[in-house]
DNA sequence: TATCCACCGGAAGATGGGGTAT
DNA sequence: ATACCCCATCTTCCGGTGGATA
């Protein structure tokens, strides 16, 4: 049986090609062991949650930073600890990404699950989730500690609604058995100035900020990856360097780091020479950012697409900074070609922040003065030609 | 100094498409 | 069949914005 499968291993004039062990590790999802460059995160992290080992409530908190800075690796790898030392304590830990969850209804239905409860995923009234939960909760008798990651898009949408209902029940409930404490994660760092005065008082966080990976710790967050996830003696020191300095320079974003490396591996095991240089690094730059744009124009809904070609197409014209005015005329004449009625300028105008919110587009804000205060696209994610090709590719269908 | 330009962006409401309950 | 409910997307409305211009 072993033998059929023997071409597997043989490998041409007897050299090991393989460069990638686990690819698992090389995802931005792993969370491992340890964090490099994260101890201070943790170790406050842990304090806060302290008072639970002797059953009373923590406090609420909140963690800002940047994309990429390892808020929610601190907190899967904390709690993740914390469930171990607290089994068997009346505690209930939860975790709900707000991305997938936007609303207060999406969030409650998730709360309903985590409790037990199976409710219809739609369609029905808000304040019978609600109560279920409530009813659940206390039948439970715990300590909950909720972590909603990426809370600033669910507050974007409900205003806070739901933040507010749960911090606020612990005004009803008896603190020497039950409570409820909110970790948000947010990547915008003045979510908490958006809040409203009355959610703030009865959520008012504690605050851990986490500031972007300096090109140290990108460096020890690689070789770690790299000693998990590839062959020993697969890469080249200076290809991991040349990453972290890279992504450093651009903002500390780990998971922007990993991306590399993992492509970089990827191409390194294709070319088969068996190890990973710099001239890997330096092709999976390119590689990563055209396929993260290519998706991400693939899923644009139809409308976004004439926005962005008629961006495109004025940006080739030779405008190098058109305005929202010039995409809008543009558009117009696009959509009714199309034999779609055009949206109003109110709503390209949004879409043209929405494109720039995916990185397709670049935009600053021109003040003009009796020429009006305008949006202009500065730039491209790709070079404008680029874009029109996967443009036509897109729309020909 | 007042006014104007040409668009900004928040708020609220309309629309239509998904669903559930009776 | 009817009466609800949730939700994303879009429109309508409207008070800013800040240099140019009168």
């Amino acid at each position: 049986m072993a033998a059929r499968y023997s071409h597997l291993n043989s490998i041409p004039s007897g050299r090991n090609v393989r460069i990638i062990q686990d690819r698992r590790v090389l995802s931005d999802a792993y969370v491992p062991e340890t964090l490099p460059g994260r101890d201070e995160q943790i170790l406050m992290f842990e304090e806060h949650l302290e008072p639970l080992l002797f059953n009373e409530p923590p406090s609420h908190m909140a963690f800002t930073g940047m994309a990429g800075t390892g808020k929610t690796a601190v907190a899967k790898h904390v709690l993740r600890h914390k469930s171990e030392e607290l089994r068997g304590a009346p505690v209930r830990f939860i975790y709900i990404n707000c991305s997938q969850a936007n609303t207060s209804y999406r969030v409650m239905y998730q709360l309903n699950r985590a409790f037990g409860i199976l409710v219809p995923p739609s369609g029905y009234p808000y304040d019978v989730l609600e109560d279920n939960f409530r009813k659940a909760f206390l039948e439970a008798d715990v300590r909950m500690f909720l972590v909603l990651d990426e809370v600033d898009l669910l507050v974007r949408r409900d205003g806070g609604r739901l933040l507010y209902s749960l911090t606020r029940m612990n005004y009803d409930l008896d603190l020497r058995r039950n409570s409820v404490t909110v970790l948000g994660i947010s990547n915008t760092l003045n979510f908490l100035d958006r809040l409203d005065r009355r959610v703030l008082s009865s959520y008012n966080p504690d605050r851990i900020f986490f500031q972007p990976y300096s090109a140290d710790e990108l460096y020890n967050i690689l070789l770690q990856r790299a000693r998990l996830g590839l062959r020993p003696g697969s890469w080249e020191d200076a290809a991991l360097r040349r990453i972290a300095a890279k992504v450093a320079r651009e903002g500390g974003d780990a998971r922007r780091a990993i991306d590399l490396l993992r492509m970089a591996a990827t191409l390194a095991e294709r070319d088969r020479s068996g190890k990973l240089t710099e001239d890997h690094v330096e092709q999976a730059e390119i590689r990563v950012d055209e396929s993260e744009v290519q998706v991400a124009i693939r899923t644009l809904p139809f409308h976004h697409l004439l926005v962005l070609k008629a961006a495109v197409d004025l940006l080739l014209a030779g405008d190098p900074r058109p305005g929202t005015g010039k995409i809008y005329e543009r558009y117009e004449r696009y959509a009714r070609r199309f034999l779609v009625s055009p949206l109003t300028m109110r709503r390209v105008s949004a879409i043209l922040r929405e494109l720039e919110s995916q990185g397709i587009i670049e935009i600053e804000m021109s003040y003009g003065g009796a020429r009006g205060n305008t949006k202009v696209v500065r730039g491209t994610a790709l070079p404008p030609l680029r874009l029109k090709e996967i443009l036509n590719e897109v729309t020909r269908v």
